[in-house]
DNA sequence: AATGAATGAGGTTTCATTCAT
DNA sequence: GATGAATGAAACCTCATTCAT
């Protein structure tokens, strides 16, 4: 039983400036919702609401719930990804270990805001809702976006590390790092300060990293 | 006039061991449902139905849906902690570091089955849904039923932690070895071997706590 | 974690002719369930059906049962109080106790319509029912918007009730009259003619404030 | 179509004395229930978990849920009426007819405590939600046992009462001192103090009977 | 007699989506 | 394009009553 329903544009491009604000606007809105209300109160009317416009309108752009979502998920992948790239470029290769890991964990830290984490982990909820066919594709993607590049770069700076499993280096390196982020923003209160977790963070990372 | 609404009880002890029964085939409805179907498909109605009870009979034990996932959840609590703790008792500050590690590392990953990763998931994913006045209490209980216990044993193995920051040491590694266990189960095909992340994440938190 | 939850407005001004009609419709068929059949048999889906439109349309202009009779409630308050009112005007202060009492007494009577008395009886039982945290509202805003009047012309007529206590007074008027008024409409067979009863009741009332 | 249905037994008389104990308890339950939360918290669940029986007891001795607020009425109604039969004996017609009056209004007041007037309201209330067949026969029942009663006093007193009304006279009576009751019940912040209100009320009717 | 587990019809409310204007 | 009224399936939950133990 092949799907061959004729694929109905889910995201429709606005075609002018006026267009665009509202798409942005809607955006704007579900980005404000999940943060201060959660994935639980997140519904289109609300969203149209906070948006200042019509829940007619809202489905002139995206013809369901589920790709707005998308669309921010999409969006959301790409800043990350451009980020964790524009640190590790080829001059990180010559720092020392310890200053690689360190401008690495700094990108990460500094760059993403806190409300960046929040909104990471609300996506990540709603996907794990597993409404949608393809719950994990988020992960999936963003990992496959940074994890090469990581892999290189740790082969780089210590080729030792190829007699071990570069993949489950990667993987848990990946990880732990976001088990700690998410853990700043999930328990603000049982964390201790921010630049001291860095800085044990950089130290495991390191010191694993030179074996 | 004065709120005096009284706190009602949510959870309701069963009298008999028919009573007892129709509890327990609830919690492995719902159980069942989360594992094979998902957050977004639990409903109460399913519930009863695949508990194979009336849905007043539901209501009896439980006065709403959310002290059902409640219920689980303190359930899932005891059990984590208990494991964790019997793997940390005093025996294990005899061992080398790096057995030592093993061990408790060991013990998370070997005594918890898959389902048991994934129900966690589940119960996390819908308490991240912030229906709840207090979404993060798992988290938090969690933590404070071990923490305690993982910094004992850490200044016994290693007193010169003592100079360092103990609160972030010990935040580091509860998350980073969350983050693990969660990417395990959150993206089992673009995951190593378990043996293999079990190695090298007992090989980084032994190294960094030696120093 | 402060309990930020927003105060949602009960009932929506709609927006249209349309939807004024629909609102006026779903009053419309509350009232008369609460006349035909009582506070018992009122519920949301049966106002939809005998308002002619769907339970979601209801929704839209209530955001829940209790606030179509607030609605009521709100509307029947303010008919009432404008009715006495423009009996007790300062014409009043001119004629004959008697006849300011008959006057007034005329324009409880004569104004309101049997079906009135009717739908008011239902919505103080239904306010009885104490549901909402302010169960008296409509009696005391009632009271609020004459008593100062109905003072006024009290004192105007006959200076001397100013050694008594006023507010007894008024108290005893308003209540006594609402007490006849409930058993006539309360107790149709075994009161007397409506005719009778207004003499005597003008009779009792201009007595007692004429000293 | 004649209703031959058998008759069932709504109140079950107890043979014992625990049996009457379960039935008082129950009586002190739905009582309690009613002034402490309101007709709308009525149910028979928690007016046996309040009582401390089982609901299956509960059934044991009522039918049906209705049929313990009759019980409560028919109760109610007797010891409403003894009180006031009371007051009214023959001695009272030999007082002068502000006295008289006054220790009728006496007996209402002081012999009824505050809860009597709030339970008789709660009753009222539940009669009025007109699930039963006989919503008024509360009233009505408790109209006939004194309404005859105090026409008689009336005719003693002044013969020339004979001339008007009498019917309108007790009726204008009755509801007056009925509403002026319910407002000191229902409206106790507004309301003035009660020996003041009782003053003037004995002032409006005294002066009104003697005309 | 007493217990309390079980029932299920029926009530309230939500919300993604459609469609007439 | 924009608006907002309308829809109704589906979810949550209650409670009078029955019945097995």
């Amino acid at each position: 039983m092949p799907s061959n329903k004729k694929a109905k544009l889910l995201i429709i491009e606005p075609k002018t400036k006026k267009g665009l604000d509202t798409q942005e606007a809607i955006l704007q809105a579900t980005t404000h919702i999940l943060l201060a209300e959660g994935v639980y109160d997140l519904n289109t009317n609300y969203i149209a609401e906070k948006a200042g416009i019509s829940i007619g309108s809202l489905y002139q752009y995206y013809k369901n719930k589920e790709s707005i979502l998308d669309h921010m998920i999409e969006k959301n992948v790409e800043r990350r990804s451009e980020k964790i790239k524009a640190a590790l470029d080829f001059q990180s290769t010559l720092l020392p270990m310890d200053e690689m890991v360190a401008k690495v964990v700094d990108a990460i830290f500094d760059t993403q805001k806190p409300e960046d984490f929040e909104l990471e982990k609300k996506l990540l909820t709603y996907m794990a809702l597993e409404k949608k066919g393809n719950p994990e594709f988020y992960l999936k993607k963003s990992d496959m976006l940074v994890k090469p590049l990581v892999k290189a770069l740790l082969l780089i700076k210590n080729p030792k590390l190829m007699s071990r499993n570069i993949d489950a280096i990667t993987f848990i390196l990946n990880q732990a790092v976001r088990g700690v982020l998410i853990g700043l923003s999930v328990l603000p209160e049982s964390a201790p300060e921010v630049p001291v977790v860095k800085k044990e963070l950089i130290r495991m990372i390191s010191g694993y990293l030179k074996n």
